[in-house]
DNA sequence: CTGATTTCCTGGCGGC
DNA sequence: TGCCGCCAGGAAATCA
């Protein structure tokens, strides 16, 4: 569930408690997540200092001395928790109590101050890697992305070349990170109500005019998210805060049945299944 | 090449 | 109450 407002917003609340921290204890509690740890993982990463913190397509990528970057993906239930250092023993009162981990913390990084960055996916479709920081561009798991859609590669002239001769529905066609990158089934069908453009339209067909709309309005539907999320991050993340999951409210996502949002128009959102996907939209708005 | 389908994994929930 | 089956979904693999 995690897409790319998401994942930037875990990226805003882990980067100022991580970098110029040296990574004190790695500690991988089992072998592999969706595919198995890079060799060497936890030495690899032991005792580095993370100087920089970003976020391609729906991949965090914590950079570290020594010239080599960690990868981490959320999957879809992955959880970055920040757990706070404990209080000094001085102003510490009667016995420490026990505080379970997370369910399904896979990985934890104790940071040099103290602080633990847990990493928990009950589905495990997460992954992590290690990768040559100067290279990244040419690592597998970047080197067929498409433009960010909050970059400059990405508007309706691009969408229109990309869509060109393409005769696959263009909600199926938002998902492929090689089209734009960070769009998932939530906000491709937010994206394209907010557009007016039926999600089973053949890519391929839709005008230029179409083009421009549904680019502004993927831009604008994960601009909106990450404004939302920014805000979430500022109710909770100071004390022990969890990161991965944001309570949104969708205009379209999740409501079968429910009466249309917009003004006027009186429309029930209807729920389609497009290649095993859940596809939510308003047959009044979305032509 | 394109597009559709399957796979991975586990918690949660509907239905009986 | 209990259990079975299905659904959720990112991305890659596989199939037609």
């Amino acid at each position: 569930m995690p897409e790319l407002p998401e994942v930037e917003t875990v990226l805003r609340g882990i980067a100022p408690r991580m970098i110029g921290r040296r990574l004190a204890e790695v500690e991988a509690r089992r072998p592999d997540l969706r595919r198995p740890l890079p060799a060497g993982f936890v030495q690899r990463l032991t005792g580095r200092a993370v100087i920089a913190a970003d976020r391609r397509a729906k991949y965090l990528r914590l950079h570290l001395e020594g010239g080599e970057t960690l990868i981490v993906h959320l999957g879809m239930s992955g959880r970055l928790v920040i757990e706070d250092a404990p209080p000094p023993v001085a102003f510490h009162h009667g016995p420490s109590i026990a505080v379970a981990d997370a369910p399904h913390t896979h990985v934890v990084f104790r940071l040099d101050d103290g602080t633990r960055i847990l990493f928990a996916d009950p589905r495990r479709f997460g992954l992590m890697d290690i990768a040559a920081t100067d290279d990244l561009d040419a690592h597998d798991l970047f080197a067929h992305l498409g433009p960010e859609p909050l970059g400059n590669g990405f508007s309706g002239p691009y969408l229109a070349r990309a869509f060109e001769g393409r005769r696959a529905p263009v909600k199926a066609l938002l998902l492929d990170q090689r089209v734009v990158v960070g769009v998932g089934n939530i906000y491709a069908s937010e994206s394209l109500f907010e557009a007016g453009i039926h999600p089973a339209r053949a890519a391929g067909t839709l005008s230029a005019e179409d083009c421009d709309r549904l680019a502004a309005a993927v831009r604008a539907t994960l601009d909106r998210a990450i404004t939302a999320g920014g805000s979430t991050l500022r109710d909770f993340v100071g004390a022990s805060g969890e990161l991965g999951y944001f309570q949104h409210s969708f205009r379209v996502y999740d409501r079968a049945d429910a009466p249309c949002s917009r003004e006027g128009c009186g429309g029930t959102i209807e729920r389609v299944v497009q290649s095993n996907r859940a596809t939510y939209f308003c047959s009044r708005c979305q032509a």
